[in-house]
DNA sequence: CTGTGATGTATTTTT
DNA sequence: TACATCACAG
């Protein structure tokens, strides 16, 4: 094939680009992954090793399209993988040399709030109310910025950094003695690997010497430096991002490190793409002013040739209910009118709880979706649940999990039990596995632990399950074979049956896993568990089943990389977008601001942008006001789809404008049912009665103005 | 140890 | 709303 007959000279200078560094400065579709993967081929095509190329990003989904676009252009294998993979990687072959076992665990974010909290406990600090986020993300941010626990400075700010720094020892020491990693020690302790040994450094160095890395605006300390260890022999390193894009700031991302590359690596080429191979004209043109209100930011001028095409359509909704079906109405609309397939529509949300509603409209009016993120599968907790048992059987000192897996289905071991055999197990230095095994050899020798009847014979069929499993992957079971056994033999399924109002499901989801199982065990090339239980941990967000005529929901940071020709961002108020949490200062308004500029630039022909006046939140109604970012949107570009009419006017929301009905008269709610108005009041909202519904026997506040009801 | 119902408390975004 | 924690009874 040819490489460069489809690209633009700038595309053709940068994938023809071969020794030292270079930033290529892309903006929003102009051809970003196109030139990566050319450029890969480039490489390919002039004889350079397949295994000297390693290209990095930061989802798996990035990594998986790259891979393949790579496959369909040079029928080779390159290793594409994200930042948090190789470093599972480079640290299960040097484990030794950071004093971890190989076959360590990673724990995802779940895991860590569980092993903290019982850090909390050890310590005898009572979890506070936002103690344990603050504390998580402290020891996030410590972590993505280099900081170890002993390293004083860092922890200076008087009694809370010395709480900070006490926990952050606990919870690290936990987690050795555990022998599991945390997502932010993939980078961590990679990178600790490397300062501390010449070795590990050159053995890397040497292994690839052409490095690619994709969305550099996002890379934080802990990847920039090790950027710099993998490059630092070779010098080629090619990087693309864009700056105006760059949204991941509190995950430690620094935009420093793009915008200094020229300094940083002194040979340094710089491309720019500006051409938009994406978006219609009005788009772009709405977008490119909504970014100009940031003030730190490098001046771009992307343009298209596509046309000037659709207005952005705005709508504020009266509520959201309103505001769902406004769009439902236009996904109709444009697949009459312009043969709009569903699979090219997407709804882009800030918070993954504002999917709901949406979700709620959809099912009604039988349009298929698919949530994109949110709620991972491998979350639930009988996934869960039985990963702990997989992974126990691979790494025999992860404490978490076994407390996780040893009371499911219950064998009588409580809080109290497991702290026992936790201090044992740390006093003699033994793995829980281990310990557990002599416990049942010699049932007197440990003082501390007496077992009832009922869990002496529950934790021996536990061990047997255990060791039953070990068995069967030292002699080549297949994955899926062994995670049945894991479900059945260890009573799991039996215990599920006991809840039947959530058994079906449940086993539905444990059929999945097992069928993971199987389709990962036909495409790999030496099936091992512990890799198969690696991909699950770092890939959060597990593709949903292929289902191609659905339209897709998802978070503004989720759509990152993706394109739609049908394109909505709902829910754009104040306090929601921009969030609340980032009003206080000026950085982070500017990333709600690049979030936005995200959103709309993923649209291919229809924008459409809206708003709710009003909106349930936590369950209680809040009014809302418009985001200022339709401001920042120049109207020559927006067309309004609210009637002036449909407006709520400023007066109708003076408390005692409507006479209230009186209590004792039937109504009838479209979603409760019959009811009967027991009390009507004034609130900040306007007049509001509390009516009894028959149905579901239950007393809601309702607003007169919003509420669905009538008179019967 | 286990099950229950009451109570309170939090929601940004992800590898 | 929805989930985790707590108090209390069995």
């Amino acid at each position: 094939m040819n490489m460069v007959a489809d690209l633009n000279p700038e595309q053709m200078l940068a994938v023809n680009h071969i020794d030292g560094p270079l930033l290529v400065l892309a903006g929003a579709g102009s051809g970003k992954t196109r030139v990566v993967t050319r450029r890969i081929s480039h490489l390919l095509n002039i004889g350079v090793p397949a295994s000297d190329i390693l290209a990095l990003t930061f989802t798996n989904k990035a990594a998986e399209e790259m891979k393949r676009r790579v496959r369909q252009e040079s029928n080779q294998n390159v290793l594409i993988s994200t930042f948090h993979s190789l470093g599972a990687r480079i640290l299960r072959e040097s484990s030794t040399e950071i004093g971890y076992k190989t076959d360590f665990t990673i724990y995802d974010q779940k895991d860590s709030d569980q092993l903290l909290k019982n850090c909390l406990q050890i310590l005898g600090i009572k979890d506070e109310k936002g103690l344990l986020r603050t504390l998580r993300s402290s020891i996030s941010e410590a972590k993505n910025a280099l900081v170890s626990p002993d390293d004083a400075g860092y922890f200076s700010d008087a009694q809370r950094g010395k709480l900070l720094q006490d926990i952050y020892a606990l919870y690290q020491s936990k987690l050795k003695e555990y022998n599991a990693l945390d997502f932010d020690d993939l980078l961590f302790l990679t990178v600790k690997l490397f300062q501390n040994s010449q070795k590990a450094r050159e053995l890397y160095q040497n292994r690839w010497s052409f490095l690619l890395i994709d969305e550099y605006q996002d890379t934080n300390k802990a990847q920039y430096t090790l950027t710099k260890y993998l490059v630092e022999k070779h010098n080629n390193l090619f990087v693309v991002g864009d700056p105006d894009q760059s949204i991941y700031s509190w995950r430690g991302a620094n935009l420093e490190n793009i915008l200094n590359f020229e300094n940083d690596f002194e040979t340094a080429k710089v491309i720019t793409l500006e051409q938009n191979y994406r978006s219609t004209s009005i788009i772009l043109q709405g977008a490119n002013a909504l970014i100009q209100n940031n003030l730190s930011r490098y001046e771009k001028k992307l343009w298209s040739d596509l046309g000037a095409g659709e207005s952005i359509g705005t709508y504020v909704a009266k509520n959201d209910h309103d505001e769902a079906h406004f769009i439902i109405e236009k996904i109709f609309h444009h697949q009459r009118n312009d043969s709009v397939p569903f699979d090219e529509v997407a709804i882009f949300y800030r918070t993954n709880s504002q999917s709901r509603i949406f979700e709620d409209h959809l099912l009604r009016q039988n349009i298929p979706y698919v949530i994109i993120g949110g709620l991972s599968f491998y979350q639930r907790r009988e996934i869960k649940d039985i990963l702990a048992l997989l992974r126990l059987s691979i790494s025999e000192a992860d404490f978490l999990s076994f407390a996780r897996s040893i009371n499911t289905p219950r064998r009588g071991f409580g809080e109290k039990a497991l702290s026992n055999l936790h201090d044992l197990a740390e006093e003699l230095h033994l793995p829980i596995i281990h310990l557990c095994e002599r416990i049942l050899e010699n049932p007197h020798a440990y003082e501390t632990i007496k077992l009832s009847k009922k869990q002496k014979s529950g934790l021996s069929e536990y061990i047997d399950t255990l060791s039953t499993i070990k068995n069967m992957q030292q002699t080549g079971a297949s994955i899926d074979e062994i995670i049945m056994t894991a479900v059945e033999k260890s009573g799991y399924l039996n215990f599920l049956k006991e809840d039947q109002e959530t058994y079906s499901e449940r086993k539905e989801n444990l059929d999945e896993l097992i069928n993971k199982g199987l389709e990962w065990q036909n495409e790999t090339i030496d099936p091992k568990l512990v890799n198969f239980l690696e991909e699950l941990s770092l890939k959060s967000s597990h593709e949903e089943k292929n289902n191609p005529h659905s339209i897709k929901l998802m978070t503004l940071h989720n759509g990152k990389g993706l394109e739609f020709l049908l394109t909505f961002i709902v829910g754009m108020e104040e306090d929601l977008f921009p969030h609340i949490n980032s009003k206080d200062s000026p950085d982070s308004l500017e990333e709600e601001r690049r979030l936005c500029y995200v959103g709309m630039t993923r649209a291919r022909k229809y924008l459409y942008l809206t708003a709710s006046n009003y909106r349930m939140i936590w369950g209680t109604p809040k009014f809302m006001r418009p985001s200022r970012f339709f401001e920042e949107i120049p109207a020559e570009y927006t067309f309004s789809y609210n009637k002036k009419p449909e407006m709520i006017s400023e007066d109708s929301d003076m408390p005692g404008e409507m006479s209230a009905l009186q209590n004792g008269t039937a109504v009838f709610h479209k979603d409760f049912g019959k009811g009967v108005i027991k009390k009507s009041f004034q609130t900040s909202l306007g007049l509001t009665y509390d009516v009894y519904f028959f149905e579901n026997n239950v007393t809601r506040s309702l607003v007169a103005k919003f509420a669905k009801f009538e008179i019967c």
